[in-house]
DNA sequence: CTTATTTGATTTGTATTACCAAGTAAATGT
DNA sequence: ACATTTACTTGGTAATACAAATCAAATAAG
């Protein structure tokens, strides 16, 4: 689809550049809020990201890079500026000693939880619009089309 | 709902954290194509967000600030940027002449068109979860989260 | 087993993004 | 007419992000 053979844009394309264009404009409605929640606690957009993913893991500088979509060389200061907050900490691996292990401290679990609760507190009027079953049918369409996803682009909070 | 007045997450709460849950990651690997596009180009994330909401607007450099969610004073180099590049343009308005007022160059609304059938290239395996009627579904969910909202947190590609 | 290559992370340098505070000019309010 | 608000820019600073170069450790080749 698109690819338009004919060189126009079809039906079915023009159709689903409304869903298209409903799935970026909710993206932006919710990294909106994400990154206000984040604000209100000096931290960035990235920041909460970081937060989110290393809540139950614990992960390599390159395989976050990696999870964040960025270049390793972006982590190290990311990753630095964290560890100075006391939010992260980080670790020569054992198995490679070239590999350094980041995860969470204490205060860091504590402010991703903290985190947590208050996203969802902040998109709960944002999902507002969205009531009743609706919730449970967005929510099993949203968990199918991340299912589909190929690997660690599943990255996020 | 939340606002746990017995300070603790009850379970509907529970519930609707793996919506907002969903939602969030949803919205990452949206960002993150819709990023992905912009850098062949290389347009940042917020350029192509300029470029998606001027495409059928003519906005002042505050009403810009508020679709972006950002400071008026980002805006300044932001637009001089996207001006130097042939992007936009600025014009003094003629009602206010404090205000100034942005809109795409010919080059811009070119670039805006490609980029915009581009993200929707990009996003359909990305969709690829969500099938047939389910497309419909989703669409008109996220169109029902999205006319609830307040005004311009419309903002968006 | 010794060298060559690849891999994991950091350093350095640059551009962008973003904020705040302060400043200027035009428009409103009193 | 004077004070205030509004619109934008400027200056200063920090965070973010990438690319190229470097260094150490691990892996592959010979």
């Amino acid at each position: 689809m698109l690819h338009h053979m004919d060189g126009r844009r079809d039906e079915a394309t023009a159709a689903s550049d409304d869903l298209v264009d409903a799935l970026v404009q909710t993206s932006f409605i919710t990294t909106g809020v994400l990154s206000a929640v984040g604000a209100k606690h000096d931290l960035s957009l990235t920041q909460m990201r970081v937060l989110g993913i290393l809540r139950d893991r614990r992960l390599t500088m390159t395989a976050l890079a990696v999870y964040l979509g960025l270049d390793k060389s972006t982590l190290t200061g990311l990753v630095s500026r964290a560890e100075k907050r006391g939010l992260v900490e980080r670790a020569p691996s054992e198995r490679d000693r070239r590999s350094v292990e980041v995860f969470l401290s204490a205060e860091g679990l504590a402010q991703a939880a903290a985190a947590t609760a208050e996203v969802a507190d902040a998109l709960e009027p944002v999902l507002g619009g969205v009531t009743g079953p609706d919730r449970i049918r967005l929510q099993s369409l949203l968990v199918g089309l991340l299912t589909a996803q190929p690997s660690p682009s599943t990255a996020g909070s």
